[in-house]
DNA sequence: TAAGCTCTGGACATTTGTGTCTAGACATCC
DNA sequence: GGATGTCTAGACACAAATGTCCAGAGCTTA
């Protein structure tokens, strides 16, 4: 038990040592792939087990139970998703509309945030009070830090947070539909959000720019989905 | 199995007879609850038979199995949810603002659309392929009725289709957050929605029989949830 | 009252998943 | 090369859920 304990509280030595076939980064890595795709429901030992040919015990190794993997799960999510789209609020920019701009590079990147992971998360949060109050909170975060962005360009805490509802009630409704839409039907209609998200119209540049970064990221095919 | 088919095909002889102490509609009834407050996983024969008071067994004389259940369930969904929304948007209307008032008397009405019960089976077709391709059936009938209802009122295709876009995935959207705001908070945005829906200014009587009649459901006390 | 039909209870089997225990395989340190 | 520590396999116990079987309770009808 205790030496369990040390090894979860230092658990970045990427070789395995001794007689090791995985690390507790694959359990988690499994785990969270498995949320992603098929709800906390499926994050079930045995079948990550199975994805990593090892047996059931290798993982009492690693964690002290099911629930201390799903433990960590959900503190890796608001870590990465939540995490990632406060400091895309916080960036500094020139107008309301580049701060925006900023804003929609972590929903585009996939390596920012990861909505399908949001809607597992929420999801397991209408049957688990205590994850419930965790995704609460992030909530919580998310809007404040998308009003707070609006009142450092100049909008009144009132406006500010109306718009920082409607922004992010938009982004997580937009996904929660799953559109297959490509990332030009997507791109065409920036700059009539940028309008209706802000009440200004956004500068050409800012726009161009945003749109560059989104090729560079999805590749300029235009077939690519953001997922 | 003969028997239960027949059984099946006339269920709705609302006196259970003989030594019957529950209907098969009383089964339905908390099986559809347990999707709507806590998703279909939980819907469980076990679960459902202890709330009725009754052993499993009595399940298995009304039902085939534990799918042919959700099988019921998923049907009953598509009835409800997407029939009522089609036929809102099939409604006459002397103008597309009054169209759309007539949208969102099924969204407010609690006997209406339920939410609740429509992202439940929306997280179950995650799991599954069947479920999948119901829901994306009705998500398709229910944008195209609201694009229907556009074109009705003299937008071309183009912009019709996309109007239908935004006003069915904002309402969506607007779901998956489940904020806890009141009937008054959301009747003050009205207009504005209705402008931006629409492009057009509404009526202000159209307006003022819609906040008639969401107030005539839910009470005037501007506390109500609309669930 | 006796027969028949409808429905229910309880025992049983099966499946699937979690968690525990112990022997032992394997690299590393001495 | 032997001891040690790290990790894994497999057996076991347990729990929860579905599905099957059959006896029999309790109306209904003759």
């Amino acid at each position: 038990m205790a030496e369990r304990a040390s090894r979860q509280a230092a658990p970045d030595v990427p070789g395995p040592a001794g007689n090791a076939k995985v690390t507790r980064q694959d359990w988690l890595k499994i785990a969270m792939d498995l949320l992603i795709s098929d709800g906390v429901s499926e994050v079930k030992v045995l079948t990550i087990g199975q994805r990593l040919k090892v047996s059931r015990s290798s993982f009492y190794w690693y964690f002290r139970s099911h629930s201390d993997l799903l433990d960590h799960l959900l503190a890796e999510w608001e870590r990465t998703n939540t995490g990632i789209m406060v400091h895309h609020c916080e960036m500094e920019a020139p107008t309301i509309t580049a701060a925006v701009c900023n804003f929609f590079r972590c929903i585009v990147d996939p390596a920012g945030f990861d909505h399908q992971l949001d809607f597992a998360v929420r999801e397991w949060s209408r049957r688990d009070d205590a994850v419930r109050g965790v995704v609460d909170r992030s909530d919580r975060m998310r809007r404040d830090a998308l009003a707070r962005m609006f009142e450092r360009h100049g909008y009144d805490p009132a406006e500010a947070d109306v718009r920082a509802r409607v922004l992010y009630f938009q982004q997580i409704g937009y996904h929660a539909l799953e559109l297959a839409e490509t990332l030009e039907e997507r791109l065409a209609l920036v700059e009539g959000y940028l309008l209706v998200f802000t009440g200004k119209r956004p500068n050409a540049a800012e726009v161009a720019e945003f749109k560059v970064f989104a090729h560079r990221l999805l590749g300029d095919g235009g077939g690519a989905e953001t997922l």
